[in-house]
DNA sequence: ATGCTAATGACAATTTATTGTCAATAAAGG
DNA sequence: CCTTTATTGACAATAAATTGTCATTAGCAT
């Protein structure tokens, strides 16, 4: 296995994600830390985004027709949802879940995970 | 307003749909209808899936990651939710729905709609 | 400082889903 | 049966996201 190198590229996709609050999506993290590095390329993000979920330090949130977005792995790990606000497009991360989903199932379906997708406009946009 | 013409296509493709049980790809639209008119084109599957959806006899079943499913509007009519097998990629209505989620949303965000998609393993793969 | 090579950036290429075009076909009214 | 034109199928074209390639740059061990 070929050794690591750090870079400032890494770094600036890392602390982008980390500041974000919310998920991003690949061009909103390719953005961002273009303010700390200008001359980062949107391959380099995908390369950097693709590291960090191997190494499990980001996941991938799903979005309803649009391409995933990212979240740190620390924020993931604490179970929770999304809200999308129609108006401005960004995903916001919501606590809570609501129980008794496998009660919901038909007889002999295996419960293995689930995802819950609010929408609406954000205290912002209303 | 063009005058309407009936063909079997048409037909073929709503009768999918209408005894499919579940939300069908284009993809699934079009591979069961062509077996009652195996000439069908993908490219009318799209054509006459749109009509449908234009003329609301059909809803688009978003899917994470994936293009969207349909299923007749009066399936979507009465309120559900989805439940997609990892093991054969199939998705499943689901009756039910969890209450309470206005109160999981910070202070200020209006709530529109919303999408539960449950995932594992279906009753025939379990 | 020097050398090795991982990482990057420019840009082409691919992938997958969908749509545009147009000549050929066929539904429905006269 | 004929005519009109909505509909279809073949195929090209597009759109958007992601990935491949390769010469150049730059970490970092020596």
């Amino acid at each position: 296995m070929p050794a690591r190198r750090h870079t400032a590229q890494q770094r600036a996709i890392r602390e982008a994600l980390e500041h974000a609050g919310r998920p991003l999506s690949m061009a909103e993290i390719h953005q961002r830390a273009a303010q700390a590095v200008p001359t980062l390329s949107l391959r380099t993000a995908y390369r950097v985004v693709h590291r960090l979920l191997d190494d499990q330090d980001a996941v991938a949130v799903p979005v309803l027709g649009q391409p995933d977005r990212y979240e740190p792995a620390a924020v993931a790990d604490r179970h929770h949802h999304h809200f999308r606000c129609e108006a401005c497009d960004r995903v916001f991360d919501i606590a809570g879940c609501p129980g008794g989903l496998k009660r919901m199932l038909p007889e002999g379906f295996e419960l293995a995970g689930h995802e819950l997708t609010l929408w609406g406009r954000c205290a912002e946009c209303a």
